[in-house]
DNA sequence: ATGTAC
């Protein structure tokens, strides 16, 4: 199999229907394991995603394999759906690319005490509501405008937590969100005078791109105990979010990106393409990077926790309703975890970059409720098509980590160019979807028919052994960045 | 993804 315009043949071999293995060649130091049949696999004519898992296996320190998730496809440096574990006790490296540019982008879901069909003859009112209530796109306000520098440091510290302690949620919020919605190691004194002016005014905002927030409704319970736990149940209405932690996450990465551009030949590392710019993880400029990620993590829980109180408030008004928890994941994160490897435990650095933690049943980082179910992954399809919440299993292979979303089959470009925004529109007005959009390109880039199947997405991901089902969830109506 | 380009 060729790959786009580089003509070197990457060797692949089909293992299983669900798992290919690039072979180690040149500079790799593990092999490549990309979770897919080929027939998932992007048009490799304008996409360049095997190419990158290749080169992410050339990484100083890493180990086990070079990972990619079954929606893998073409990123900066590191393919989106990518995973790699570098091995920081014996010099691996940690890099911006690996985590992308939406630091602690995710998705949050919301369940309200309430029915689909109780809801139909108010959807309309309340999609009017939530257009109004929820900022989207480019630099266009935000639900939460901070008083100074020094008050998004303390939110850069304190995350989703800081949020609900300045009284925007409740404190069960933090129990169903993932690190319970703040993680240690922030230094918002470390980031650039830019990423602070940046993060100032979008404090509960979507942005834009696939970035969404929809009102769905649970079609399916696959795992009754794990549907249970989550508070989940056949015909309920949901609100899921997505989004990430906007201008302050993209200047971080571009900051630390530019710094290791220039640390790197101190370290003596060289890497096959210049987007793949890490240090080690343990370096002062490794150390740098993690502080810098985390206060962006920070910054992307603390907005879905704003977002959240603007969608309670219109559902309120609305429909009388509350909304509930279920969890709020990340699916673009480096973090510090021991994994065995080769028998041995390691302290590894994990670079999920479209790809989710979906951590075991009985994994000491559970909170007691959830400790028999595993961890709630929560995977938004593409408007109009399904989403997914899924369960953590046992032997994942990939340092408990699976899918993140249907994953791009065709670029913005493309897409925008082969689908009409407003046709889109009514095409999903016409399937019961209301709409509540912001531009019509931007709309049209992200037609579904730009996108894998998410059904077969996630089929691959649990016939992969790397998650199961625990429900699926259909569109009501879309609030598009 | 992103004040869609320093």
């Amino acid at each position: 199999m060729r790959t786009g315009s580089d003509q070197s043949a990457l060797e692949i071999v089909a293992e299983t229907p669900h798992r290919l293995r690039i072979e180690r060649h040149g500079r790799m130091r593990v092999p490549g394991i990309v979770f897919a049949s080929r027939a998932l696999l992007p048009d490799p004519a304008g996409d360049e995603s095997l190419r990158q898992v290749a080169n992410v296996a050339t990484l100083p320190g890493i180990v086990r394999a070079s990972f990619a998730m079954p929606d893998v496809h073409w990123g900066y440096g590191f393919p989106i759906g990518g995973v790699a574990g570098t091995d920081v006790d014996h010099g691996g490296v940690v890099s911006p690319g690996g985590v992308g540019f939406d630091i602690s982008c995710g998705v949050r879901l919301l369940a309200a005490d309430l029915d689909r069909d109780a809801l139909a003859p108010r959807l309309g009112g309340l999609m009017d509501a939530l257009g109004q209530a929820i900022p989207r796109g480019m630099r266009r306000g935000a639900v939460w405008t901070l008083a100074s520098p020094g008050q998004l440091r303390d939110l850069l510290a304190g995350g989703a937590q800081y949020a609900v302690e300045a009284g925007h949620g409740v404190a069960r919020d933090l129990l169903r969100c993932e690190d319970g919605g703040v993680v240690t190691g922030a230094d918002p004194g470390g980031l650039s005078e830019r990423a602070i002016e940046r993060g100032l005014g979008q404090v509960g905002s979507l942005g834009s791109g696939n970035h969404f927030l929809e009102v769905q409704a649970v079609e399916k319970i696959y795992d009754e105990p794990a549907a249970d736990a989550f508070g989940l149940w056949p015909g309920q209405v949901c609100v899921m979010i997505h989004c990430g932690s906007r201008g302050l996450g993209h200047q971080v990465c571009s900051d630390h990106v530019r710094l290791m551009e220039k640390a790197m030949a101190r370290y003596g590392i060289e890497v096959p393409d210049r987007q793949l710019a890490c240090v080690p993880a343990e370096s002062p400029d490794g150390r740098a990077y993690f502080a810098a990620m985390a206060a962006a993590t920070n910054y992307a829980r603390a907005n879905r926790q704003l977002l959240t109180e603007a969608a309670r408030r219109a559902f309120g008004m609305c429909a009388g309703a509350r909304l509930d928890l279920v969890y709020d994941i990340s699916h673009n994160l480096a973090s510090l975890e021991a994994h065995d490897v080769d028998g041995h435990r390691r302290r590894l650095c994990v670079h999920r970059k479209g790809a989710t933690k979906a951590l075991p049943p009985a994994h000491p980082d559970l909170p007691p409720d959830l400790i028999d179910t595993g961890q709630p992954v929560l995977i938004p399809g593409t408007m109009g098509t399904a989403s997914y919440v899924l369960a953590g299993v046992p032997g994942n292979p990939a340092f408990d980590s699976t899918c993140h979303g249907a994953g791009r089959t065709r670029s913005r470009h493309a897409a925008a160019r082969e689908t009409k925004g407003r046709r889109l529109r009514d095409e999903l007005e016409a399937h019961g979807i209301a709409v509540r959009g912001t531009s019509w390109q931007g709309l049209a880039e992200e037609a579904p028919a730009a996108y894998k199947d998410i059904d077969a997405v996630i089929d691959t991901a649990v016939g992969a052994g790397l998650c199961r089902k625990a429900a699926r969830l259909v569109p009501l109506g879309v609030v598009k960045g």
